[in-house]
Parts: C-alpha cells; structure tokens; sequence
DNA sequence: CGCTTTTTCGACACGGTGTTGAGAATCATC
DNA sequence: GATGATTCTCAACACCGTGTCGAAAAAGCG
C-alpha cells in the first residue's frame, strides 16, 4: 500500500481493512504506523546489503561488479521508490524509522569507505577522506535513484547507470574506466 | 520557528500564536501550513540563483568560483537547513510546496545543464550527458549540505567544500584542478 | 471439558485541521 | 465626524485520524 500513494495518506484504517482486522486491532502487532514501516525498513537490511556484496568485496575499480549492484538497486527502487524514499530520504519520518534508517546508512558508508581504504592501502590513488568520499557517494546514489523513480521516462535506465557508475569511480578514484 | 523543529510539529496554532493572532485568524492570511510553506521557499528563488551566479557565468573550469558559491550555499543551510530539507529533499512535502519546488530544482538543473554545454561547445571534456550531469551535481550538493546539517561536527566546513568543489568538478569534467 | 493465552474490536478521549458567521477595527468618502 | 465598505479577528463548530482500554471471542493446552 505505501508503493500507492504516499505514507502520510495510508491510515492505519486503511492498513488494517487490508490485513482484514478492525483499527484498533493494527495496535495489538504494531504501536503506531510508524514502528510498522520501521520493521519494513529492518527487513530490508539483508538485501540491502547483498546487492553491493560483489563490488565490496572486490578490488581495484572493478566496474563491472558496480554497475551490477547499481543495476540491481535501481530495480528495486523502481519497484518501491515510493516508500523508499520517504523511509531514506525524508528528513522527518520519526525517530522510530530514523533510527534504523541512520543504521542502514551508516553501516553501507562504513562499508564503502572500507572497500575505498582497503584500495588505498593496496596504492590505489584515493581523492580525499575516505569516509567523506564513501558518504557522497551513497548519498549521490540514493539520490539519484529516488530522483529516477520521481522522473521515470527522464534518461534510459543504461544510461543513468552507466552515467552514475563512472560517476562514483570518479567521484572517489578520479579516473574513468573502460567501460568493460 | 520551522528552524527549532520539523515542520509537521509546528502546529498552526503556535504559528498564529507567535504572530499575535488566533489559530482561526491564520487562514485569512493562508490557506493552510503548506502554502505558507510554499510561499517561504518561493521567497528564496531569488537568493539561490544569485549563490551560484558568478561560477554560472563564467567559464571554464573556475574552481575559485564554484568554492566560493557553494560556501556561501552551505552557510545558508547551516542556518535554515531543518526546513530546506523538509521542504527540497522530502519526497512528499503536499502539492503546493512541492510544484514551486520542482520548479526551482529544475531551474537549479537547467543554469547548470547550460553551463556544461557551453564548457562542451568550447571544447572542453564532458563526461556525459550535460542534462544526467548537471541533475547529478546539483543533487550532490543538495544532499551534502542536507547531510552537513544532520552531522554538522563530522567533517570541517573547509574540508567538505573542498571535496565538494572537487567532486562535481570531477563528476562533470573529469578533472580535478589545482586548488587556487 | 475447564483454564490460560492470544487475538479481536467497539467505545471513548484527545488533538490538530479547516469552516463559518458574526463582530471589531480600519479606512475612504462626503 | 457620520456613513458605508473593506479589512481583519476570533469563538464555536464539525471533521478526521490517532491511540487507549476493557470486555469478549477464539485458539491452544492440560
């Protein structure tokens, strides 16, 4: 229901019609709408996290690996873009949400810049503080697709990835790979 | 007000309270918290073009310039970021706010878009569609600075610009200058 | 079959929103 | 400075979504 239209216009009493109870029965498994969409945000940790998997556990600049994980995640953004972006984009979605949202985004920072310090490690040329680097670039990611989901027809999904894929190596490796 | 707390927890009755009125005497004035929402970034049209205008204007790369309006960005959103977030980054801020929003994104979107182009036409390398490009950029910094508001001690204003600066000049040409 | 635990739901109180209509304040005009 | 029109104010009301509570139904178990 969230991917129909946004979280603030889904009533619990529309949530519970849907699961086939009355209002006030939603409080017997949830407190508030809130903590329901925080145990939807938990959930998807895992997958999360798979996505990236290949490209994190790899070296050097690996573009290949990255545009798959970046393929993968647009996808899923197509499909639930809607509450996507209003669990990790939302400034305000209340501290139940916030919290696991904060979680999940610094734990796929913290990801990221150990994969971009593990490069610089290995004489990779690094273009500044990893951390700050590796927040940029999950930000302009997320960024990115939610702005894909809000302009759907804007560029072909091939082109945005490969636009965003040699974006983020630029952005953190300062060179442009062959796109191989 | 809207700096002290997020938007959907000043309720129209402190509003008009602050202003000296009743809660019923605020509708005269607005038709509801949105527009004058709606309105206060309407407001700010004039200040966010001018931010950027000289590095908008010039030619080349102009890392100073570039540095320089998105500093005097940045400082405002040290200050007004609570509600420049909610109401540039919020996916689902209500349809007045969000019309006048759109707009200014895509104004934001186009000055930039045209500035590569004419860099592209001048015989500079650019590295992908100016439009995908300059939407990415402005993006990245929207989303910088929205995050330098919510982590404000993480990184020195110095050190964030200075990646910033870089990292669009790198994300859009390819490049990262000499810092002068 | 009794007993406990789990699950459901009607009824209530609360708080924020938006509307309405009547009255007060302001201002222009003669 | 009386008059009428316009601007502004506000108390009272209706509405909707939220969250709580306790009673009762359903399910599980000895």
């Amino acid at each position: 229901m969230f991917r129909e239209k946004p979280i603030s216009q889904v009533t619990i009493d529309e949530l519970a019609g849907a699961a086939g109870i009355a209002r006030s029965g939603f409080y017997f498994y949830f407190e508030s709408k809130q903590a329901l969409l925080a145990a939807l945000v938990d959930q998807v940790i895992g997958e999360n996290d798979l996505e990236m998997a290949e490209w994190l556990a790899s070296d050097g600049l690996d573009r290949q690996a990255l545009r798959l994980g970046l393929g993968r995640a647009l996808f899923r953004w197509k499909i639930d873009g809607r509450w996507l972006r209003e669990a990790f984009i939302n400034p305000d979605p209340g501290p139940d949400v916030m919290q696991i949202r904060d979680r999940l985004v610094a734990d796929g920072c913290t990801a990221f810049s150990r994969r971009i310090e593990r490069d610089a490690r290995a004489g990779l040329t690094v273009m500044g503080r990893p951390t700050l680097l590796a927040t940029m670039a999950v930000n302009l990611r997320s960024v990115t697709f939610a702005d894909a989901y809000a302009h759907p027809d804007a560029y072909p999904d091939d082109e945005l990835l490969d636009t965003l894929t040699d974006a983020i190596l630029r952005l953190v490796y300062g060179v442009t790979p062959d796109r191989t």
